[in-house]
DNA sequence: CAAAAAGATGTTATATTATAACATAACAAT
DNA sequence: ATTGTTATGTTATAATATAACATCTTTTTG
């Protein structure tokens, strides 16, 4: 799924990014907070905290994992796919929209992001249409995608 | 949230549903899965599998729960929601679309769920669209709802 | 009916996911 | 250099979930 050219670049690409950004906004990009950027972005698939754990060291302990994570996340660079206890690296967040949502390959288990307006809207619809202000959505299609379904 | 005038009748209705469903399609309603049913459908809100757990009895396992659960859920009677580790009675297991979304208010803790058409046709177009065979989703809208935003 | 098969529950143990609480270190800012 | 702030280290434990196997119950069928 999502197979690109050189994946080196994606990881570059979005560590570049990441320093860009937390320099303008006054961000920390620590080493810890970085070398869990490249373990998450590291494939076009989700990845598990404790998977991102035994990564780092063999002496790391789950808060650092986790509050690297809730780093990332705040800032748009990782988002947690609830579906899978997972976590996953945002491919483009310069054109970050607040309200993505995924695709998710059970055969291969890689992911996709995507920010359809139509969605976006149908779901905000559907809020208002019940009095409630949204704040926060999550949104996760599982299935096969292109490449597993060709078999 | 989705105050109901008495909510007793909820309960009795989504057992009784449950009942004739398993008598026709010959599934068993056991009484323990039906304990479960009717603390799942107990109030208008998400509830946590250690929650009902607690209180089944002091001595019940957790495999005793997550297994009606499964069964629950498997049959279309209790949705799961993932954002929230929490499980969800169907309120209209009759009429049950394969896919629906829900609306989870932080403030008051309640949840209620929706089949907008509109939603599933956009998901599945979106999906089709990456040549993507969907097979299951998870919709989880967070916010306020209309009560909790009146104060 | 008895025996076998299938299904449900009980029980023990443990895996997996995540956070609380407090100590230490690094850095930033005068 | 001290102080305040932010980040990380560390210990412990909370919260969520499943594996594996034993027992019991129901259904089927010979």
């Amino acid at each position: 799924m999502n197979r690109c050219d050189n994946h080196g670049d994606c990881v570059e690409r979005i560590v570049a990014f990441a320093e860009a950004m937390c320099r303008e906004k006054g961000l920390r990009l620590t080493p810890l907070r970085r070398r869990v950027l490249e373990i998450v972005s590291s494939g076009h698939r989700p990845v598990k905290a404790y998977k991102i754990l035994d990564t780092i060291s063999d002496s790391a302990r789950p808060p650092t994992v986790y509050r690297a994570l809730d780093f990332l996340i705040e800032n748009g660079l990782v988002h947690k796919l609830h579906s899978l206890s997972s976590y996953f690296a945002c491919f483009h967040p310069a054109s970050r929209h607040p309200d993505c949502f995924f695709l998710t390959c059970s055969v291969c288990g890689g992911a996709e992001e995507f920010c359809a307006d139509g969605i976006r809207e149908a779901m905000d619809d559907a809020a208002r249409g019940e009095g409630f202000s949204k704040s926060g959505m999550v949104v996760e299609i599982t299935g096969t995608c292109r490449e597993c379904a060709r078999g």
